[in-house]
DNA sequence: TAGATTGTTAATCGATTAACAATC
DNA sequence: TAGATTGTTAATCGATTAACAATC
């Protein structure tokens, strides 16, 4: 299949979640206007991205939920368990590390990193806490896919670069300071400030 | 002038501070190309934005930082301090409060909201943290305008639901549920876990 | 059948980029 | 002047939405 937009990857998460929680209410079938509304778009836009991963209904009852949480498996998850490791381990990391804890699905939090590893050792039973210093061969020795980097804005350059060298695959900068793409490597950046500004003028 | 495109604001964000940075390393100009690849977009791009808010550089020199930054504040922050609250301090919470307290420019946190206000209490001196019960009636007293929700999921809902009756004009949400966009509330959400499952599916 | 829905192409919309005149 | 840059229109690209045939 093709490389998907990343908007429809986006939504095809989004999806898998809204459905999920419909599977648990007992429901077996959904109209894409009903997994529309749920999630505020269009069911034009529902149907053209189950077409895009190949996806089809009934016209009587709609998609069989089960089986479509199924297929979106095996189109975003088709790797099994990516091990992932979060750099910096104060406020910002420790609640991405409190989200994904037993909670993921395609990924793990294999390890976390602080300057400080008395930031980390509390709190997360079970994901190792390491000093800065052992990233690289723990990066190579777990196979470690993906990065995640909530370090301060001063350490994210030094940190990214340290992950491109190590072999990394993916990277989500958390930080505000922008990092340059490098071939081979898919970067993901969130900017909180961007957003509150943005809500800032949009307030008008 | 017209209302800017939500990209546009976006990156007038981030011009604003990259100046900032360059202008405190005692640079007085700046080419275009030179802002495009300090953040890695084009220099058309930049001189596109910077003609949909009608700013002039020189052929010579190019953009004056102090006065372009001067020009941006104006574009994107009209309305002097504006008062956010936040409500949830979770580690979430606490990250966007370490992150504003003494470093935004346009809006001000003013007050933090917990179900317990132990959660709060500690941390933040001159952020007050208050109970649930408290948060309308201390929106409207302050006049708060912005409301970044940083709750646990199944709450997040019913708290929209009283920011919106308390009369809040732009809200953060920061939780995975979607919420439902209402007229003259300009709505932002981030959801982590589908930059997550988004890196998965592109590291290939 | 009539009505509701899916699947898909074509049109539209919005954002980015190419092209280039004007200027210093 | 020649070269570099800005400012702006037109073209392109990508994503969304409208339209509608096919199906149950």
């Amino acid at each position: 299949m093709k490389v998907l937009p990343e908007k429809t990857v986006e939504r095809l998460s989004k999806y898998r979640r809204t459905l999920s929680l419909e599977l648990e209410k007992d429901e077996k079938y959904i109209f894409s206007h009903e997994l529309a509304n749920l999630l505020h778009l269009t069911p034009v836009q529902v149907r053209r991205d189950l077409m895009l991963i190949e996806y089809s209904g009934s016209h009587k009852r709609g998609y069989e939920i089960h089986n479509l949480i199924d297929h979106i498996n095996t189109i975003i998850d088709p790797k099994g368990l990516v091990p992932v490791v979060i750099i910096g381990m104060g406020n910002f990391g420790k609640a991405v590390a409190h989200y994904f804890i037993e909670r993921s699905r395609g990924f793990k939090i294999v390890g976390s990193f602080d300057r400080k590893t008395s930031h980390c050792t509390e709190g997360f039973p079970g994901l190792p806490c390491l000093p800065m210093d052992d990233l690289e061969s723990f990066i190579k020795e777990h196979k470690v896919k993906m990065g995640v980097i909530t370090v301060p804005p001063n350490q994210a350059v030094a940190i990214y670069n340290r992950l491109i060298e190590a072999g990394i695959k993916g990277v989500l900068n958390y930080t505000p300071k922008p990092l340059t793409p490098v071939d081979g490597v898919f970067l993901e950046e969130y900017d909180m400030i961007t957003s509150f500004e943005k809500v800032n003028y949009f307030i008008g």
